[in-house]
DNA sequence: GAGCGTAGTTGAACACGTTCAAGAAGGGCC
DNA sequence: GGCCCTTCTTGAACGTGTTCAACTACGCTC
């Protein structure tokens, strides 16, 4: 006997053969689409299945819970987030600069989906949930938006201690992580106020940042880091 | 016709009458207890009902939803945390002391409850949530816990900015919720790690208060503590 | 005691996420 | 075509949190 197709080593249904894969897509756009509009809540598995055309068993075949169709959703986020901090990001400038521009972009990313992420929030903050920020599953976008950071330091011409430089990237997006925590329970409108804390953290940040080289700052700075590695 | 007795303004079922009272402690004593024994998940409202020998609709009849429930549960943690504290609080001595002894002896009053916190803690994060620890209906209970790290800064013989002194209760406050969502996601046997991320936390911290008085720092302290003012 | 209104209590019913045994469809091999 | 194995699909069923119309128990006034 032999195998035409090898499966690869982390095999998900439906990402082989074309079926599959036409019916994942299916589902997984109506249910972005669906969460969109109504929120995750109200999104129920069923509405899901009856407007994609499909039932709800077949939903469970492409995707372990209802959590996993949310993966999608980062993905989508972080696309337009890379493609609106692009341009700010193409030239290098000061730190503090670059940095108001990768988070500014990031808030008016997830912008559209306020809504949805609120009633989504408590699911991606369950400890072992695989839409969790710190989970395995998430590594990818996860990855992807530290790689993100990285460039924001990388094309900064501010002076940085070179041991906190390495760290920073994974401390932005650990900041980043906070800033939606704060925006998730944004109730101003426009999330105004989101936008102000990032508006006015950022030079704050940057004077910090500015400040670890000096040597006086020596010894709290690689206490924090060494603390911050040790724990990480 | 008399009203022989007024209802108070926030009336609750069950809390005027003897025998309300005596079926709603019931209820929460025998969803403490499971809460305890099984998490937050596995602990069906049906088992509550049944282990406290009432109906379903009746433990709704005294509590809104399944979350609420919960508050019981914030009130026993922070009933042995005050405990536990009381009397490292009780002379005065360095901030770096009573901050650790405030921290160190919450670590342990939620210590038992890690599982049970583990699966309960998507339901806290919500935004809307009841339990939320932000929500209006936390409040008791977040007032205490302020009130408590404002007794840990008011008995320290550290010198501190006066504004930052002001705020820092509060502060310090978040800095437990921070301490708390780490212990959450924290998978070290015993919580080792977040015993050790208070352990050597609490020094740097002592460290940046201490530093607040010094008129280089005025300007970063004022700026951040204003924005702290603006955006809580 | 009779009547009445509030407090307390019940269990069936609903919609949800998820599971699963069963079957249908598709493609390679004789 | 006939067979077989994998991939795909179905819808009923389970256990969950929550709701609700109906009922009972109690305390008050007459």
């Amino acid at each position: 006997m032999v195998r035409t197709v090898a499966a690869p080593a982390t095999s998900e249904p439906g990402e082989s053969t074309a079926k599959g894969e036409q019916t994942r897509r299916l589902i997984v756009d109506t249910a972005v689409r669906l969460f969109g509009e109504q929120g995750y809540d109200k999104t129920t598995m069923r509405a899901i299945a009856a407007a994609a055309g499909v039932s709800v068993g077949n939903a469970y075949y492409y995707f372990p819970s209802k959590n996993h169709l949310v993966q999608a959703f980062y993905t989508t986020v972080q696309d337009a987030h890379d493609e609106a901090c692009r341009h700010a990001l193409a030239t290098p400038g000061p730190f503090v600069d670059r940095l108001r521009a990768a988070l500014l972009t990031g808030v008016e990313a997830m912008a559209p989906y306020h809504g949805f992420a609120g009633s989504f929030f408590k699911t991606a903050a369950e400890p072992g949930s695989p839409v969790s920020p710190f989970s395995a599953d998430s590594a990818p976008t996860r990855e992807r938006s530290v790689r993100m950071f990285r460039s924001v330091v990388d094309g900064a011409t501010t002076k940085i201690d070179p041991e906190l430089r390495a760290e920073l990237p994974e401390l932005l997006w650990l900041a980043q992580m906070g800033i939606t925590l704060y925006w998730v329970h944004d109730t101003s409108p426009g999330q105004t106020k989101t936008r102000l804390l990032v508006e006015r953290s950022t030079p704050l940040i940057d004077r910090l940042v500015g400040m670890s080289r000096f040597r006086v700052f020596q010894p709290v700075v690689r206490e924090a880091l060494s603390l911050y590695r040790l724990l990480r």
